[in-house]
RNA sequence: CGGGGAGUGGCGCAGCGGCAGCGCACCUGGUUUGGGACCAGGGGGUCGGGGGUUCAAAUCCCCCCUCCCCGACCA
């Protein structure tokens, strides 16, 4: 490809909106560009970056079995309507009407996969089957933003696996996750598969496959080490003991008038005669579940509460639906007797008396203890871990590490067969039994933005070789004015389109630094420097952009040169 | 959805009642060619949209739209 034929304009300045690096450096290297908020335009140089995300997914996904098929982006409502994510997930799902009929842009593809392969996946013969699609996917954002990181449409490739059995799903899972890994290998960026929350698909056993980058607006936990590792949402954290430095006083109860906040409670007794801390009062946080029935969740006072999966915050009008709750004043003595299940997070002591919400306007409990002054129906996890918190496998300290996601799979099970008529297969006995099935995502368009963003320097992008555009760069300085460049720089590109690598020829007739520039900037992994000077002598240079490092290389042996140095 | 900020040529910006400008990019000619070079000439904008005030509105007022940032559960 040449230079001047390309269609590219490189910018100075990146557009005054873009403010994640990989956004900045993605337009100015003329790679993508924006149509509107969280809708962006891949450019020929954008595309072929896209094209090499593909090509490694589906070579990956080929070797281990699974089938590529494509599905269709528009969705007829009805197959949403009967595993009834058309209302829990309405806030992500775009919908369209056309003429008469509803339809849903889809966000992901399971209602679409099993309606389509379902009819070839009959009978147990025909197990296990993956198969796995390219597409293009769309969800409403809150808010999209740093540039392809979080868009409105974008391109994902999913596969779906379907097994027999629990444990034919589980050795399913294995492979994919290990296809995963051979994937984010060749990407070649630091990445991290972490447990983590099922989130709104929904399954059991899951990873995210998170790449670390100063822009992630997702936070794992991870400790060095054993190696645990957990999206936030998932972590859980050790066992910490406590010290018992008097026996829990008889419970009392105190006025504490506009004291809603733990903040407000604890100062408030602190400055009327009462020691109280954050960390010895329970944060109490009233929750329902699918079938109405509200929880009373209690965390130690310093700490955030990670709501339990099945569970959702309560909002306004659950408070005004229930007498028992006075907002701010929510304790658990009592609570038990008006049918609110009690969760007590794991690190409330049994020896300790905490301060709690005495379930009536303006008063507060003291020395309240769990066992002595209410039962707990569950004790679990209820906390967000942070920084500092004991790993839950071993002696170790969890820290936090800012991230993006960059994949996830999931062992499905039955969650969907279970709500899908046409997720069954006939058995060996005759019998219908539904698919036991797992999914896998990983956001395609998500990738060279998140390369860009762990892979640039101050002069422009810099990709690994897998991923750039073009594999190599023949920056001709002098290009159409001086002809020995012009010959020697037309030898080489020529000579590199025979030995078959993907090339491009700078033969643009401008200043010598602006190509230079340019080709920093757009971060072709590999240059080959045409200039007068060393023409003269017979050598060109070859710039690696990663390292920076040029060598001196003799015009005819540019070829060999590179194919040992990509061998 | 709540709070803040911004919309002037493809991009970055100035102008803030009196003829719509600058840099980059673009076109023509010339000089250049190892780090976004220079000279001369040129094209391109309903100043986000609508309404109002005024002799006169990019500029002041009202409404709407778009874009960006922060937040959106702890009672």
């Amino acid at each position: 490809m040449l230079m001047s034929k390309l269609v590219v304009k490189t910018l100075r300045e990146a557009p005054s909106d873009a403010e994640a690096i990989s956004h900045q450096l993605l337009v100015r290297g003329g790679y993508i560009r924006r149509l509107a908020s969280g809708i962006y335009s891949f450019l020929p140089l954008g595309l072929r970056v896209l094209r090499k995300v593909e090509a490694i997914v589906r070579e990956e996904f080929d070797a281990v079995g699974a089938q590529e098929l494509f599905l269709p982006a528009l969705h007829p409502v009805e197959i949403w309507q009967e595993t009834n994510r058309i209302n829990t997930m309405d806030d992500v799902l775009m919908k369209v009407e056309v003429r008469g009929s509803d339809f849903v842009l889809g966000p992901t593809h399971e209602e679409a996969v099993i309606a389509t392969v379902a009819p070839d996946l009959a009978s147990y013969r025909d197990l296990p089957a993956t198969v796995y699609q390219i597409q293009t996917k769309f969800r409403a954002e809150a808010r999209p933003r740093f540039g392809l990181l979080r868009t409105r449409e974008f391109i994902m490739a999913d596969a779906y696996s379907f097994d027999a059995d629990k444990e034919g799903m589980r050795t399913t899972y294995k492979t994919l996750f290990d296809a995963y890994c051979a994937i984010f290998d060749r990407i070649g960026v630091e990445y991290f598969p972490v447990e983590a929350d099922a989130g709104s698909i929904g399954g059991d056993v899951n990873h995210e496959f998170m790449v670390p980058a100063a822009i992630g607006e997702d936070h794992f936990a991870y400790c060095k080490s054993c190696g645990y590792a957990a999206n936030i949402e998932a972590a859980v954290r050790g066992e910490r003991g406590y010290e018992v430095t008097e026996a829990v006083k008889e419970m009392t109860k105190v006025e504490t008038p506009n004291s809603s906040t733990i903040k407000a409670v604890v100062d408030y007794l602190n400055s009327h005669g009462y020691v109280a801390s954050a960390e010895t009062s329970l944060k109490a946080m009233i929750c329902l579940d699918n079938s109405g029935a509200y929880h009373l969740l209690l965390v130690p006072g310093d700490r955030k509460v990670r709501i339990p999966s099945g569970l959702r915050a309560a909002e306004t009008t659950d408070f005004d639906a229930n007498p028992n709750l006075h907002l701010g004043y929510i304790g658990p003595v009592g609570m038990g007797d008006v049918g609110i299940t009690i969760w007590v997070d794991r690190s409330v002591g049994e020896e300790i008396g905490y301060c709690t919400g005495a379930n009536e306007a303006g008063y507060h409990l003291l020395n309240v203890l769990l066992g002595r002054d209410y039962i707990a129906d569950h004790i679990a996890d209820l906390v967000e871990v942070v920084a500092g918190d004991p790993c839950p496998r071993c002696e170790g300290e969890i820290e936090l590490v800012r991230s993006v996601e960059a994949g996830h799979t999931f062992q499905l099970g039955l969650t969907y067969s279970n709500k899908i008529k046409s997720a069954r297969f006939s058995g060996e006995d005759g019998s219908e039994a539904p698919y036991y099935m797992g999914c896998y995502g990983i956001g395609i368009s998500r990738i060279p933005a998140l390369v860009a963003e762990v892979s640039h320097d101050g002069n422009g992008l810099i990709w690994p070789v897998e991923l750039s555009p073009f594999e190599v760069v023949v920056v001709a300085l002098g290009y159409g004015s001086n002809d020995l460049v012009t010959d020697a720089a037309d030898r080489i590109y020529y000579n590199l389109i025979d030995e078959e690598f993907d090339v491009l020829l700078d033969d643009r007739n401008i200043a010598a630094g602006v190509k230079l520039k340019d080709a920093d900037l757009i971060g072709i992994s590999y240059q080959v420097v045409v200039g007068a000077r060393g023409v003269a002598d017979g050598n060109v240079e070859v710039k690696d952009r990663s390292s920076g490092e040029a060598t001196v290389v003799a015009i005819d042996q540019v070829g060999e040169y590179l194919i040992n140095l990509l061998a």
